[in-house]
DNA sequence: ATAATCACCTGCTCGC
DNA sequence: TGCGAGCAGGTGATTA
């Protein structure tokens, strides 16, 4: 499940290999993705400038436009030599003048690719998208404000795109737990202090994740292209009724809003 | 306007 | 061993 460390781990984990060059080609072999795949023929022979990512999309910018790219649940992108062949979830290749291509591969078919002219965040997916979490624009203060009338759990306020993107189910545990703020709590009802903290935990959660992604991050290569996922500095997620690292109290599994939610009752306030 | 639910899709685990 | 059920999850669309 790629969440914003991972985009960022494979954005630079590709783009050494794809900046600069020229886009000679591509193959959909499967142009259903979660919408139909755009890949406009004025792209041919067209220069990719740079790869940008903005919430969990990776933008592949052209002269003219950009390639909007999401890897859903079970996307990743890996760098083959051009002519090896496709496995059966490889989608979408991109074939580079370097003689390799970028090579998108999705099982659950959730990622998404998209054109758009000109300033790629001008696409409507990316429009109403709110702050950058590790941008400074992102702090206590904005999330205080943002949350004065919303009733929904703290844990899902987190998670919606509208405020702060980037943060999927896994990262949300885990900033919670961090900022010792219970999941289910409304979200206007959490103080300035605690938002203050809350912002600094997903902040540190995020950029120690990029981090690791950075240290174990394979070669892009040849490889499956799978960054590592930031599993053994785990602390909350996927550990129901195992013990806290911190009080060793067994951990509370619950749902909100139809997504796993975890937590320790006895740190968590 | 806000909140809750649905839908998309496949691979994997689980119980029988 | 085989098989259906349930689950996972990002996020836009739909419904309440």
């Amino acid at each position: 499940m790629p969440e914003l460390p991972e985009v960022e781990t494979t954005r630079r984990g590709i783009r050494s290999h794809v900046e600069g060059r020229r886009l000679t080609g591509w193959e959909v072999r499967q142009p259903q993705l979660r919408w139909p795949v755009e890949v406009p023929a004025k792209l041919r022979n067209a220069r990719l400038l740079r790869v940008r990512r903005r919430a969990k999309y990776l933008l592949f910018e052209f002269d003219e436009g950009a390639l909007i790219l999401h890897l859903g649940m079970s996307g990743s992108l890996r760098i083959v030599e051009t002519g090896s062949p496709p496995g059966k979830h490889d989608h979408v290749d991109l074939h580079l003048d370097s003689g390799y291509t970028l090579r998108l591969r999705d099982p659950r078919r959730f990622g998404s690719l998209h054109y758009q002219d000109n300033v790629a965040e001008q696409h409507w997916l990316l429009a109403r998208l709110g702050v950058e979490p590790l941008e400074d624009d992102f702090d206590g203060a904005y999330l205080h404000r943002m949350s004065r009338k919303r009733k929904i759990a703290v844990k899902s306020f987190l998670m919606d795109g509208r405020v702060v993107v980037g943060i999927g189910n896994i990262y949300a545990n885990e900033a919670l737990f961090m900022a010792g703020i219970r999941p289910r709590i409304a979200a206007r009802r959490v103080t300035r202090a605690r938002y203050d903290l809350l912002a600094s935990q997903v902040k540190a959660v995020l950029q120690a994740a990029i981090e690791e992604g950075g240290t174990t991050l394979r070669d892009f290569v040849g490889s499956d292209g799978r960054p590592g996922y930031f599993r053994a500095e785990l602390k909350v997620y996927g550990r129901e009724r195992l013990p806290c690292v911190v009080c060793a109290t067994p951990l509370t599994g619950i749902r909100t809003g139809q997504r796993a939610t975890v937590y320790c009752r006895n740190c968590q306030h």
